[in-house]
DNA sequence: GAATGGTCTTGACTTAAATCAAGGAGAATT
DNA sequence: AATTCTCCTTGATTTAAGTCAAGACCATTC
């Protein structure tokens, strides 16, 4: 692994940075700790701090009063989570959970603004980071509302098999995908196994090869249908 | 109305700028006019420059390959659209309508990232203007994700309403709201004839009276279903 | 190697909301 | 005042996806 200042020139928030602005940021920070399962914030916290994450994974999710959820994002190693929040002063609206053993970086609140308010390079690398995360956010709600379950299991797998020899290595359970994906574990399950059998997609566990893309990208954009 | 820069210190994006940066943005702006129904950008089109609406009423939105529309926010007098894509140098990821005659201040691309460089206040302004937005979208995932239509339709009145004295006045057609929503028109018109059915709501066209707000809440967090 | 516990799959069924198709109501235009 | 449009409502029906329930498939760990 790498000493935690070349951990931190990997972050997208802290890119560009001089050495002694990077040491700063260390200095201010607190290393926390969660184990797989555990809870970092629940919505509703008042937002005291923003996260990187150092090692691990977390997803950031809504629930539903009765359970249902909805992912908002995985975060992956170098990840920034929380900042919204904070730089709004407003409560945590959302709640974020470790898939996984991890460390983050906690840097609390009046650190974090004056960080911003310093150095204007963090705070270009915010606007790049928030716009980003809008993307993202453009996306996810154009696949819940606009596309059916099965052009969204296609659009996720070409998406992340992109570059990698069609070939897609599912990190998280796959029924943190249904939720990720707005669906259930069920409907995810039946969707797969109807692409198995026709002939679209290989399944061993969490490993997927699609055998068929240009089928999978037909079904992707809504050109042809799964079921019929 | 106001002259130009009295308008232009309303805006979010330009909130406590000095007189002659004010004065600059003016230069640099171009004034554009659409009509009612109008398309102001296409999803796809290069992203050549961010809108500040000076007056009228915009609405940015997704559509579906089979016509279904997604509503991703209304603009109002003051609102900026079109930004994100500017910033990441990206084709815009939805399209912009005027919905009633609109005229546009449009700030070309370099010239807003000249601003963007010169003056931090800019970029703070931005900053916060993401981050509302960011918190819309997590609403608008939670709210499509997570609730159903009643649901969706009890929390817009109400939110709308709130200190208005329980009376809502849609601004916009009712099948616009419907595609805000993550609904069709049909879906909305049923839930709204149930609601003045049940005695929530008094309607009269786009008019709307909450006459029932403490059922009508219990409705929007899900405590109790609309159809039984 | 049996037993436990967590995930995933499969089947039968229900249901919310979409679709299709007519009408109706209101505003605008002639 | 009649015609045309646009938007909204209502009814009948379909359908995609959710629910409930049972079993299968792992991987640990005892």
């Amino acid at each position: 692994m790498f000493d935690d200042e070349t951990f931190l020139k990997k972050v997208l928030l802290f890119k560009n940075l001089p050495h002694d602005q990077l040491k700063k940021i260390l200095e201010i920070s607190e290393k926390k700790v969660f184990r797989k399962g555990q809870t970092i914030f629940t919505e509703g916290d008042p937002a005291d701090g923003i996260y990187v994450l150092r090692e691990g994974k977390v997803k950031v999710f809504k629930l539903s009063l009765d359970g249902k959820e909805q992912v908002l994002h995985f975060i992956g190693e170098g990840g920034v989570f929380g900042e919204v929040a904070v730089f709004l002063g407003e409560p945590f609206p959302a709640s974020a959970e470790a898939q996984s053993e991890s460390t983050v970086l906690f840097i609390p609140r009046s650190s974090f603004f004056d960080l911003l308010k310093n150095d204007p390079t963090i705070s270009m690398n915010m606007l790049a980071l928030l716009s980003l995360r809008l993307k993202e956010f453009v996306h996810l709600i154009d696949t819940i509302s606009l596309k059916d379950v099965s052009q969204r299991v296609s659009t996720y797998l070409l998406f992340i098999a992109e570059k990698k020899d069609n070939i897609v290595d599912l990190r998280i359970k796959k029924s943190e995908l249904a939720s990720f994906l707005g669906t259930i574990p069920e409907t995810l399950s039946r969707v797969l196994t109807k692409m198995v059998k026709t002939g679209l997609i290989k399944m061993e566990g969490a490993r997927i090869e699609i055998t068929n893309p240009e089928e999978l990208k037909r079904i992707a954009i809504g050109e042809k249908s799964l079921f019929l």
